[in-house]
DNA sequence: AGCTTAACGCTACACTCGTCGCACTAGCGC
DNA sequence: GCGCTAGTGCGACGAGTGTAGCGTTAAGCT
């Protein structure tokens, strides 16, 4: 009761036909899809609305599996075999949301950038309902929904990393090279910071208040790896 | 079942004997402790330590009110009436830790005292049991452990504004009123961000790479009242 | 010491959660 | 069309969760 997901194979029942195109591990390209053809798929479509309703109406609180399952109009017990948990749901829902595509914005300044990044992270914790703070909620007891968490940062925080190239490249930046990562995190760690652990309002201003001081640490140089913090 | 503390009245059981310092409610004026004799302190002690106990085996995930029930020896009930939910749990518990006489670093310079505010911040979210991280988990079910972490972190940051005061009064900030609480959530947040959304290992060098960011940012004129951002 | 009653122990109950075995439906290949 | 079987529906079960009623204990007060 410890560990839910202590059982390490059959847990690919929904990154089957969710994850394919990240499908770099060797189980998944031995059993690709073994019979995703009308039903399968039409009960998946109907399990993800499912969820998307129940989080909408219920919020992340009263997203349980059974009411996930009589409002898709499925048996409870087919919806543990596929998602297993809570967990398993969400990730499946936001991979396929098809959200890969999503571009980091480009408004031709640095502080632009970060200000309009800040707001997108702003309105993804505030947004009724909210599959970021689901997520996390769900992250404290599922493995997979850490994992998933995690990955979707990380996808996003490496999708950044041309704001630093192009700021470096239109001269923004202080000469040396600036770590992006550590850049990035001090402009929208407050924003999250902010409306997650404080749980405060969530303030118009801050998305560019944050911005606007990451960049003027980095304009000081906090960031260029030839600063001191670096062996 | 969607809302387990939907009843306001019932909910001060356990507020009674714990929270007498902070007591401007009216409800807690007009029943202050009906019987804090012997048995009922010894039985909350009882329970307190089985509760450290068990988040120290099982972690936040492993913390049921049974277990915790077992290991005081004491009854189910009890613990339900007391106590409620385990989110209950866990507010008495650090309420009862007593951390009122926490007092914020004073290294004698305003980046020496963020980064060992970042320290320990780093240090409360990586031990184990990390009692913040199983306060965050239980905070996503319990209103009332989402309550105690806002207020926990409100404190702690109105106690660590007197870190501005000192550093504006050795001249270590620019001229204008700079507002404390934004320079504490931009040399904060990056270490909270990095450890719990990112789940990325600790950094040793993060929290002083933090702190001298803030720091810089603040140097900049980023956190004063006289800049763009306000009316 | 004796009385009052708040607080606890105990039993029983209803309910939810997650799993298992079996029957059956419907993709898929022939 | 016709089998094969992956996937689903169904019912039942065990474990865990939370509540209610009632008897018992012991704290607080005179």
């Amino acid at each position: 009761m410890t560990d839910p997901e202590g059982t390490p194979a059959p847990a690919d029942v929904s990154a089957a036909s969710a994850r394919d195109a990240s499908g770099a591990t060797g189980p998944a390209a031995a059993k690709p899809d073994r019979r995703p053809g009308g039903r399968t798929a039409r009960i998946r479509a109907q399990v993800l609305a499912a969820v998307r309703g129940e989080l909408a109406e219920n919020g992340h609180e009263g997203l349980t599996m059974e009411g996930v399952a009589t409002r898709a109009g499925v048996h409870r017990a087919t919806v543990y075999r596929r998602w297993r948990d809570v967990g398993g749901l969400l990730v499946d829902v936001i991979d396929a949301a098809g959200e890969i595509d999503w571009q980091p914005p480009d408004t031709g300044s640095l502080r632009g950038d970060l200000t309009a990044l800040n707001e997108e992270i702003q309105e993804s914790l505030t947004v009724q309902p909210s599959f970021a703070v689901a997520l996390m909620a769900a992250s404290f007891h599922s493995e997979r929904a850490a994992r998933a968490q995690t990955r979707l940062w990380e996808d996003r925080y490496a999708q950044c990393e041309i704001l630093v190239d192009r700021a470096a490249g239109r001269g923004e930046l202080p000469p040396g090279q600036t770590d992006a990562r550590r850049l990035l995190l001090a402009a929208t760690a407050p924003v999250y910071h902010h409306l997650v652990l404080l749980r405060a309002a969530p303030d118009p201003r801050l998305p560019e208040q944050a911005a606007t001081a990451a960049v003027l640490a980095s304009a000081g140089g906090a960031f260029t790896a030839s600063a001191e913090g670096s062996p």
